[in-house]
DNA sequence: TTTATACTTCGATTATAGCCGAAGTATCTG
DNA sequence: CAGATACTTCGGCTATAATCGAAGTATAAA
C-alpha cells in the first residue's frame, strides 16, 4: 500500500498522556526504572508496565535489564529531536497571571534540567566551553579536550572522579526553549554544583535560578561569555 | 505550573490516522478543499469537516476562505519536518505489491517534501553544493559562502530576495528515506522552483519527481554532481 | 528455601473520541 | 428569490484503549 511509513503510529505513542509524561521523565533523566516512571505519570504500575512496552515495541524507549531491574532510556537522539519539534509546534503553557508570566520568562533564561542547568544560561556557557575548544561536540555526547581538562581542573571540577561515577559523563541534551544542545551528564551537574558553590547563580522558586552580579563577572571571565545575551 | 509546552497536544493531533491521511496529502499538495481531503482519508465530509478544524485549532493547518471554498494548507515549514522528523521513526511500510514497490523506490529517489526536494535528489544535491563549497553545514541551518552568492546569483536565484522572506532561509531537514539532511527553507524552495522552470525535473504523480536527460546533463555541469547515484 | 522486590499478564470496567445521518448556515448561480 | 454547492453542528452509536485489581513470573536477599 503506503510507499511512506506511517507516522501517525509514531504520533499515536506519543499522544497519551502518561507514556508523554515517561518520555519526558526520560529526556531529563536517562535511564529509569518503571517504577520511577509509573511514579513520574502518575499511573499504576500495571499500567506503566503496558506504556513502556508499547514505547519500547515501537524503537522510542530501549531497555537495559540488571538482574531484577529494568532501566529505561530514550532509544536515540532522533527520538528526542522528533519530541523537541513537536514541542516546538505546542501552544506554550498557559500564562494566567502576571506571576505566571515572569515566571515562564525566568525559567527560559535559565533553570536546571534535572541536575544541571538549561534554558539560555545552559546553552551559553556549552557554547561558550565549546568556542574555547574546552570541550568538541560528537555525535550524543561531549569530547573534553586536553585544554578542557586544564580548565576543568583549574574550576576545581575532578574530571577523574566525575567519570567513575556511574552514570553519562558528558551528554548532549536538547533545550525545549533555545532549540539548541545543552551540556547534560555528571559533567553538567558539577558545573552546575561549582556555580552554586561560587555563588554565582542562586535558586529561584521552582526549577528556575538566577545569575549575580558576581556570576555576571566570573562569566565573562572564566567562560569568555557574552552575558549581555542573557537579557 | 507547568512550563514545558505540551508534546502530546501535538502528537494527539497526528496520531488519528484520518489526520494523518489529510497531512499526508497536504504535503503533496497545497492547498485542498474539505471535500478533497475527505475523499483522501476515506471519511465522510462531516468527519473530515472536524478534524480539519482540530488541525487548524492546533496550528498544523491554515485555511484561506475564497468565497465559500476553504482551502487548507500546512501552517509552516515547522509542521512539515515535524512529520518528516516522525516518519524517521516509523517502521518502514509493508510493500504488498510490485507498484508498490516502484512507487516506493521512485519515492526514495526523488520527491517533494512540503516545498523543497527531499530523497537521494535532494540529499545529492545538497551535498553537491557542500562539497563545491558553495554552502556550509553549521547546527541546524547551511549558510551560503561566497562562492555560493556567485553560483545561485548565475543560476538565478536572487538570495537577497529570499532573505526577506518571513521563513527559515536555508534549513537542514532531515530526510526519512536517506537518513541525511537535505535543503529546505526558501533557499530549498528556490532550487526546487528553478529545477522545474529549466525542465530539469518534472512531476510524477504524487509527491514523486524525475529528473530529465536535460536534467541529468544540468546537474553534471552545474552541480558536479554524479547522478548515476541516482540509480 | 522462604520472603521480598520488580515487573508482567489477564480480565473487567470505563471514558474518550471517531464515525455518520440529519439538519443547519453561508455563499454562489440563474 | 429558488435551488445548488460547500461546509458545519448536533446527537447518538460504537470501537478503541487507558485504567487498575488480581494473579503470575523472575531475580535477589536472608
Amino acid at each position: 500500500m503506503g510507499s511512506r511509513p506511517d507516522f501517525s503510529y509514531v504520533a499515536k505513542l506519543m499522544a497519551d498522556s502518561s507514556r508523554a509524561a515517561m518520555l519526558e521523565a526520560l529526556l531529563d533523566l536517562d535511564g529509569l526504572p518503571a517504577s520511577e516512571l509509573a511514579k513520574r505519570a502518575n499511573v499504576s504500575l500495571q499500567t506503566a508496565s503496558g506504556h513502556l512496552s508499547k514505547l519500547v515495541e515501537g524503537n522510542l524507549l530501549r531497555v537495559e535489564k540488571h538482574g531484577r531491574h529494568r532501566y529505561f532510556r530514550i532509544a536515540n537522539a532522533e527520538v528526542a529531536q522528533a519530541i523537541e519539534m513537536l514541542t516546538v509546534l505546542a501552544p506554550s503553557a498557559q500564562v494566567n497571571s502576571l506571576k505566571d508570566f515572569s515566571r515562564s520568562e525566568k525559567i527560559q533564561i535559565a533553570r536546571t534540567c534535572y541536575d544541571h542547568l538549561a534554558g539560555k544560561l545552559g546553552v551559553l556557557i556549552t557554547e561558550a566551553l565549546v568556542e574555547k575548544e574546552y570541550v568538541a561536540e560528537d555525535q550524543d555526547v561531549f569530547i573534553v579536550t586536553k585544554a578542557g581538562e586544564e580548565f576543568f581542573n583549574s574550576f576545581k571540577i575532578d574530571l577523574d572522579a566525575l567519570r567513575q561515577k556511574r552514570r553519562h559523563f558528558a551528554r548532549k541534551c536538547l533545550d525545549w526553549s533555545e532549540r539548541r544542545y545543552h551540556l547534560a551528564g555528571s559533567l553538567g551537574n558539577a558545573i552546575l554544583l561549582q556555580l552554586f558553590d561560587l555563588g554565582w547563580i542562586e535558586r529561584l522558586p521552582g526549577r528556575a535560578v538566577k545569575v549575580t552580579d558576581t556570576g555576571i563577572k566570573g562569566l565573562e571571565k572564566s567562560f569568555g561569555m557574552d552575558t549581555s545575551k542573557l537579557g
